[in-house]
DNA sequence: AAGCGTTACAACCGCCACCGC
DNA sequence: TGCGGTGGCGGTTGTAACGCT
């Protein structure tokens, strides 16, 4: 008889979000929190799939997420990842603050994908795609950081078989040791991912503090909502959003509940 | 200016793992 | 220990925006 549906059928929403049905759920988890997102789109009074708003709420309306286009370094770092992981989009994402698995994905599939295929590497395995023929940019400082990785890396295994590297502690030590990611870390250390605090409560540093001060925040709930609209019509990095901290984040969070 | 092809990305679907009962 | 519910993940699709002819 087929799997049930993951929500009633009847009634539900399908297709883009509107501005309104945003409000609602921005609305909703300001005021509740994220939890049981089955019961959610109830509450909040949406007619959409519990799960539909937690993709919408993780994917586009959570606060601290960067818009736009992925940097170089943030390229690289993907790169450099998926040759460790695969296709795990959410383990890469979880390194690459403020930015999601669907944004990776999508990201792979019409930018890196094409870029790394015309430079003569597959993909998949971060093999040159033909071994009698040369890549066309070798010697570009991306071509060595994925040459580098992925002769080191396939020297035992292929990228999707080191799944069983789950271990976070090996994926750091092999990230410690290579040379490019440390390169691709290092030019963040200088300018800091500013959403790396915001979900890391504990890692709020100077510069949070600092940004934090900047950061005026609205004072009434219906201004937090329309503020959080706004952040998102121009995107979060741009308004310094990201800076805050989770704990910042429920301090939003008691602010709408008041 | 219009039509067509391509690109980018938001959203959906189905599977799987985990958790509580 | 098995089962059902739930959340999370990765693959795929749909469509709006853009560029080219």
């Amino acid at each position: 008889m087929g799997r049930q549906p993951c929500c009633d059928k009847l009634g539900v929403k399908k297709g883009p979000w509107t501005a309104e049905e945003d409000k609602k759920l921005i609305n909703f988890i300001l005021t509740n929190g994220q939890c049981c997102w089955r019961a959610v789109p109830k509450l909040a009074g949406l007619r959409r799939c519990g799960k539909s708003c937690r993709l919408r709420w993780t994917n586009y309306l959570r606060p601290d997420l960067k818009r736009g286009l992925l940097s170089e370094d943030e390229q690289q770092l993907v790169i450099d990842l998926h040759a460790r992981l695969g296709n795990r989009w959410s383990k890469i994402a979880a390194r690459l603050p403020g930015r999601t698995d669907n944004e990776i994905k999508n990201h792979w599939n019409t930018h890196i994908k094409k870029k790394l295929v015309k430079m003569g590497i597959d993909p998949v395995t971060h093999e040159p795609l033909n071994n009698e023929s040369k890549p066309e940019q070798s010697s570009s400082p991306e071509n060595e950081g994925i040459t580098n990785s992925s002769s080191e890396d396939n020297s035992s295994t292929t990228p999707t078989s080191n799944c069983s590297t789950d271990d976070d502690s090996t994926l750091l030590d092999s990230i410690c040791n290579d040379e490019t990611l440390l390169k691709s870390l290092s030019l963040w250390l200088d300018e800091p991912p500013l959403a790396d605090a915001s979900w890391n409560g504990a890692g709020a540093t100077a510069a949070t503090e600092t940004c934090s001060k900047e950061t005026s925040l609205p004072s009434s709930r219906e201004d937090n909502i329309a503020w959080l609209l706004d952040c998102q019509d121009f995107g979060i990095h741009d308004f310094g959003f990201g800076c805050l901290n989770h704990n910042e984040l429920n301090t939003m969070n008691t602010l709408a509940k008041e």
